[in-house]
DNA sequence: AGGGCTTAGTGCATTAATTCACAAAGTCCA
DNA sequence: TGGACTTTGTGAATTAATGCACTAAGCCCT
């Protein structure tokens, strides 16, 4: 039962490694050698003690009275973070947002081509969007196969998204980012994180409510997220 | 110090009302007048208790032996969430990304109209996308102003994006919904959520990873996203 | 060499969120 | 009418996350 898993690291800190990551991306883009987890702290707007916490869950990688190397530390949260390879994602689903993300640089550039999009609509498989050609959902497994997929990315009608998932599932994918407004019903050895737009916004026109009713006295949301489904 | 401001609900809670309520406007959809927090529960993925102690922070509105009633509860909800109205967004950046989530259909169908996109590229501006033209990003004053928008959402370059804020800001909006990678300075009276498409990639990756390394025998990512900044 | 300064690392108190478990309140049927 | 059954609402316990505040370490300057 009790294996010892690497190192058991608090979801919430795993949550704010990648955004800790990218803001050291930053300072090695402008040669910043080192940094304070105070420095850190107020660039990525969190309490410096938590990112001393956080860091600390990688290992003493600091050094008492001075801080933290760059690139370093870039390293090891790209270690621990399993991003030391490249992960191949496919799209399900081709319309509007599927082939904006297939297009969208940013996937590619911290490491997660997108191989491959597919579609059940007959009318839009065979259509090239960049270099992709849309693919038949019929032949996701195929796809996962040849193209080493990992992760599978669901940009389809609310209606189609769970048999989208089921067709990943089937075909060996244990990592989806679901897009769809649906809880999608998966077993528990797959990890969803679910995208959903409108509840990000349903989430702000609440404290914009709040601001608006007690005369904008009121504290601003929580920049975190959680869907919290499953 | 202490205003009533409503009633204060934990924000994990406010984060899961949206879901449920997607849930109950299906329930409706196919007629289901009633629910217990068993079903709701197993439709969300969480636990009974939580559903009932989400809900009973909006009031008593269940029936005991009994349970819920949709439509009632799907009223209570858009109430708390400030979704008796419409909420009107711009769009910031003509991108890839922000095009397509201008023609969205997801946002107007939950009673947030995309009422303007502009972009600082004069090759952008002035295309027509859908039904609307890429304004320019110097006339976002008056936009928000004729338009009456409530709501920002960033899709430019994140080179871009501080200074996207910091117009919609100047313009007066207080909710901003930001797509780029960057962690945005901005005033404690603004709330920001932020949307990180590889952030989300990372997470999964670090699950996926765990399950590669530990044999597969490893809990899977919380589906919840917590873009912990600020 | 040593004292002052800076900053990581962390134990501990606090706060927030979750879950349990049970009493209260209602339905339904004989 | 009454008793079995269902399901809510919520105190209380538990677990997770946060943030304080102090110790330990290393740098720098005289």
């Amino acid at each position: 039962m009790t294996q010892l898993q690497r190192r058991k690291i608090p979801d919430a800190a795993i949550a704010r490694l990648p955004i800790y990551l990218q803001i050291l991306n930053n300072l090695a883009a402008t040669n910043v050698l080192r940094f304070s987890s105070d420095e850190l702290a107020a660039l990525a707007g969190v309490n410096a003690a938590k990112v001393r916490k956080d860091l600390s869950y990688l290992g003493s990688y600091g050094t008492r009275g001075v801080g933290y190397e760059v690139t370093y530390l870039i390293h090891q949260i790209k270690r621990e973070l399993g991003l030391m390879r490249e992960w191949n994602v496919v799209v399900v689903g081709a319309g509007n947002l599927g082939c904006a993300l297939a297009k969208f640089d940013g996937f590619l550039s911290r490491g997660f081509p997108v191989v491959g999009i597919v579609d059940n609509d007959p009318k839009k498989i065979g259509r090239t969007t960049s270099s992709l050609t849309v693919g038949d959902v019929g032949d996701l497994k195929n796809i996962v196969r040849d193209e080493k997929v990992n992760i599978g990315v669901i940009t389809t009608s609310s209606a189609a998204a769970q048999s989208a998932a089921d067709a990943l599932i089937d075909a060996g994918i244990t990592s989806i980012l679901n897009f769809a407004p649906v809880v999608l019903a998966t077993p528990s050895s797959v990890s969803v994180r679910n995208v959903d737009l409108g509840v990000e916004l349903q989430i702000l026109s609440y404290y914009e409510q709040m601001r608006i009713e007690s005369g904008s006295k009121v504290q601003s949301a929580p920049q975190l997220n959680s869907v919290g489904a499953r």
